[in-house]
DNA sequence: ACTAATAATAGTAACGATTACTATTATTAT
DNA sequence: ATAATAATAGTAATCGTTACTATTATTAGT
């Protein structure tokens, strides 16, 4: 049974409504400002309750911590790699599940799909500067 | 400038024709048996080099921790949720990264794409139980 | 072959991210 | 109001992995 935290409507609050995924750590630092003794493990337990809910998303960089995400359902990412930026993809999950389970036994329940390059923003500077 | 050692040796050894993605604890328990004084930090740094070299693929798991694949380039891999087997899978890549890349203004370089579900014995397991 | 230079090693310590523990506090149902 | 119990802050512990250090093994140049 469920009870109510200000600590969990704060990291809520926090989470929602911003698409740069953050890490556990960058959430914790900004919930200081406004909750002084909120804990690490505070976060981390709200954070993986949440996940549990179905409520947002964890989700595994390939290149350090993991990040979090409001958007709840699985979908695939974009990591810079020049930049570290995390982006979410507007992609057809639908026909990456259906190109992996092509001549494929088992059965797919899903997927996680994490591209990588260069961010939009990366690559134009990159562009300018030729 | 790269030395010869039996250590890396008995780890390609070890590695190669193999499909079951070994972690490095268990190649470390196996290597222990014909190199009882082999330690962890070694197995783990010749991995890595290997890596760097493009010899070998480390396989990030959702589930635990990496996973080693003899077949160097980046490919999509299947998760068993059941038994937590590794399966490599025969997917076209370039379709899946043509389809992160639609509609995106930055450059995919590349994906990893991990697809989970029950594997083909799981499957079949839960189909005689009916 | 001998020697010098240095890569690789075993063993151990340290690390970063995350989880678990514990006594206390806050929320909720009655 | 009270009792039951989630949730908390603070801290310790864990896991997988990397870094350090003194020693050993391999190689290049003589």
């Amino acid at each position: 049974m469920i009870k109510h935290s200000k600590q969990r409507d704060a990291i809520i609050e926090r989470l929602s409504d911003r698409t740069d995924h953050p890490t556990a750590e960058t959430l914790y630092q900004e919930l200081k400002e406004e909750l002084p003794n909120i804990s690490m493990g505070t976060v981390y337990r709200n954070l993986n309750q949440l996940a549990s809910l179905n409520k947002i998303l964890i989700v595994r960089s390939p290149f350090g911590p993991d990040r979090y995400d409001p958007i709840p359902n699985q979908h695939p990412h974009f990591f810079c790699t020049n930049c570290f930026a995390v982006l979410d993809l507007d992609v057809d999950k639908n026909r990456l599940l259906a190109t992996g389970q092509e001549g494929f036994k088992g059965e797919i329940q899903d997927c996680i799909s994490s591209y990588y390059g260069l961010c939009p923003d990366c690559l134009e500077k990159l562009k300018l500067k030729h």
